[in-house]
DNA sequence: TATGAATGAGAATTCATTCAT
DNA sequence: TATGAATGAATTCTCATTCAT
């Protein structure tokens, strides 16, 4: 079946993709917005602006559906990630650029938090069934390695970090603060997403991140 | 309203209090396995061995019900934490007492994690309603705040660290590890949750935690 | 689990009974007018007067609700065959009688053959899946069997008749006339269910099996 | 509308030919199947490997699917039946061939069953509404009257006899037996369909029909 | 002739909740 | 206090059919 490229056909063709991606990016916000439980694939036909029928048309039902929005949100992240180039920071800038860059991105994609907590509560069975999943491994724990390499060597890191505990733990300083935020918000009786609050925290993880990684 | 305590009375009160209480962990249950949205009442019926319609006798409806849950597991945690007597102990030592305390919790008690995703994906609504949101603000702040006090004076910590700021540190360490245990493990291809992946972890985050609050 | 028989209960629970049997009613007139595939679940709670939401209460799904229907067409078959007493009459007159009882009931319960051609187009999965199967064998298997050792030893019958050959073979004979009485009506150009055409239809299938069974 | 027969058109013209009736086939394949009710155009569309909107461009729907495909089912079935040449044989010999062909045919083709089955459930409004119903007509009926013209006539067969009768119970001692086939397995516990099964089913239609038409 | 994209009406099923006792 | 029966409003998913090319 090799594809008849006539422009007729070829604007269908991107009509088609057009039309997934717009539900896409629909059904993205209502997963973010209400978690894969309490979403509504009535209100992703209404916010795509598209027929009910056409969602399960090209992605065959919610759960497939929600599987394609993690894919695509794994791939946009591990696209800007490898965009870093941390390579070409000497290590301790590099690090600190890593974690300002995932603050920015969790703060810039407040969805991505949420689609994580979904697949997560849903035993990643998404990801188990993705045929892509390894390519969602991100780019940034090889890079990261070698950051830790280079910093050891010149002597200013200490020697022995994992790059994946490290990944994690700075992912985690940005994550908690930022997925459990109106919990947290509430309890503590202030607002965490002042800009004060905000740039307290970012200086707060780096020093951190950077306190464990500088050789003392 | 006073309580009638004859006998008799007292006795079905006990009952009444023991259909709550296994009405709230069966609640817990279904609402740590499913999510808020996810959760069915029928299901929550049968887990505890009750008459549905008994739910809506002490719990109203099934978001006061969740509210309820997220109230005592708090309670709980909050509990937990006042006897840890961080103040008995060398600040070091406090602080690593701590990081253990709370990976242990988050391991021992994982239908936590969940409740507090999906109180936070609710945009913690069944928190601000709760007339007891302060009494659920951590014990160990204050404490913290002393323990840090203590190792700035005797000259082992670092000054100027906000205790609030450590203290969501700490958690977002362990939190982020076993929240999203599943798409981690199906990224990085293997089980994080294996005894020794474990007791990496553990280390690693005591590192992290020391490593940024003494003075080096 | 004992059953709690004050009266209250009881006729709380004659009301289930009834409900049940109301919508097992209404289920096996909608199934005998559209089918399996084109019956409506709507429809069936319509000719109930009861809620939509009950049938599935009480019969889990489309498919169970049919295989009840299906097994209750069935034994209130078999319940009129156990009443043909056919032992009670001479050989002859017993396969006669049973001739007619068979012509007749079809002629009464129309429902039975199109439940039973829907059972069919399913490949019967709903008899294999039934635990009761074995008891919707007819009982005049055994006393057609009598019948026939009878005639055969007074010496009217022919020998090494089958009775479950005669007893498909008479079905048969009513079955294909009744079930496909509009086809064959339309074809002949005559309606095969006028009062002269029905009875000379019985008599014709009474002298077959007679000429059949009598010994020449 | 004169056919435009330049060989260009021919061809095309022939091509659809054989779309129609490569659509016909999977139609009666699924409607074989699955009943009227229970076939999906969609299905018919993959089974013929070709486009779901030709099959409305050529049928206008699915119920004029289904008639056609009816109508060409029982044009087959007669043309089959108008190759028995019944008064090339002895009538005993004739009538034995029928029930044969009748048994045969309903094996090779179950399809026949189910369409007709579909049929009658919907009250033949198929073949109401076709112009073509008396074609429909078995030819059967006039060469097996005249069969047992000459089969009394000789002293080998009683007289009184009704074609139309004896062809509908012929037909009905294979059909019950056919169609009802995973039912009446099922019930009785033995599979109908064995090699043994079927061939004593055989005899047995063929005692029972001689059996009537033969002069005692 | 042939096709991929799109749709509205409907169908099965689910769910929180209330009734009646 | 406790419970089985009953319900209305969704909710996911399906299906025949049409559009546009």
């Amino acid at each position: 079946m090799t594809r008849d490229t006539t422009p007729a056909n070829e604007e269908r063709l991107r009509d088609a993709d057009r039309s997934q991606n717009t539900i896409l990016a629909a059904a993205r916000d209502e997963f973010a917005e209400y978690g894969l439980g309490g979403a509504r694939v009535d209100r992703i036909a209404e916010r795509s602006g598209l027929n009910k029928r056409l969602i399960y048309y090209y992605f065959e039902d919610k759960e497939r559906l929600f599987q394609a929005v993690l894919e695509q949100a794994y791939r946009h992240i591990r696209e800007e990630e490898r965009q870093l180039n941390l390579l070409d920071l000497p290590p301790a800038d590099a690090v600190r650029r890593l974690v300002e860059f995932t603050w920015n991105y969790y703060l810039e994609h407040p969805e991505f938090l949420t689609l994580l907590n979904s697949a997560n509560l849903h035993r990643a069975r998404h990801l188990d069934e993705s045929p892509r999943v390894r390519e969602l491994n991100s780019p940034l724990i090889a890079m990261l390695g070698e950051v830790l390499e280079r910093g050891r060597k010149d002597g200013s890191f200490r020697g022995g970090i994992d790059p994946i505990q490290l990944y994690v733990s700075i992912a985690g300083l940005s994550y908690f603060y930022l997925s459990n935020n109106f919990t947290l918000s509430a309890i503590f009786g202030r607002d965490l997403m002042a800009p004060k609050a905000r740039s307290e925290r970012l200086s707060h993880m780096s020093e951190v991140i950077l306190g464990y990684v500088l050789r003392s």
